[in-house]
DNA sequence: CGCCTGATTGTTCGA
DNA sequence: TCGAACAATCAGGCG
């Protein structure tokens, strides 16, 4: 069953090249270069020191939006399950049954969150500057408006994506 | 006692 | 252009 992962599947030729991406998933997902100093995973660090509240973190890829769902999804059915990899592996799976139509609204909330993430970033950028000079930071009102376009007309549908991922997980479960 | 790892894919920056 | 790293999650395992 799948022992190959989906190279296949899923490869789209571009991927190819990122091959030694999977090696990652040999042993070591992360710094096999840097290997400098306790090249620990500073991640959970970063987040307990906080040193940088603004610094905006990599948003959720579409493939994380609809694992957020999922997770839920699979711990009704999977209340047991006591694994992040049990998780991971069937959603990775499931990501792949998707269509691109299913992946469409997960796509369009990466979009999103691109937009809301280069904001973060030009805020991030220009308040360290500031930093540098005076640490007075502050600024203006950057109160993250992005009401511009489209979008804002989930909300209701939260509860709807889940519950029409719950139906396709239970139809693809029943497969 | 506390931090890290595992597993998925996508995105994003850096050299 | 390519590569490497990190994004969440949750519980267990190790120092």
């Amino acid at each position: 069953m799948k022992s190959a992962k989906g190279k296949g599947p899923t490869k789209k030729g571009t991927r190819e090249a990122l091959k030694p991406v999977d090696d990652r998933k040999l042993g070591k997902r992360k710094a096999p270069v840097k290997a400098d100093k306790s090249s620990k995973k500073l991640t959970k660090k970063e987040k307990a020191v906080k040193k940088d509240p603004n610094k905006p973190k990599r948003p959720p890829s579409a493939f994380f939006v609809f694992l957020e769902e999922f997770r839920k999804v699979y711990k009704q059915e999977h209340p047991n399950v006591k694994a992040v990899s049990a998780v991971g592996k069937a959603g990775g799976e499931k990501w792949k049954s998707l269509s691109d139509a299913e992946k469409a609204p997960f796509e369009a909330k990466a979009a999103k969150r691109k937009a809301d993430y280069e904001k973060q970033i030009s805020a991030y950028n220009k308040k360290q500057e500031s930093m540098a000079d005076d640490g007075e930071e502050e600024s203006d009102r950057s109160k993250s408006e992005v009401n511009d376009d489209e979008e804002d007309s989930e909300e209701v549908s939260n509860l709807n994506f889940a519950n029409w991922l719950l139906k396709l997980f239970l139809k693809i479960n029943d497969m």
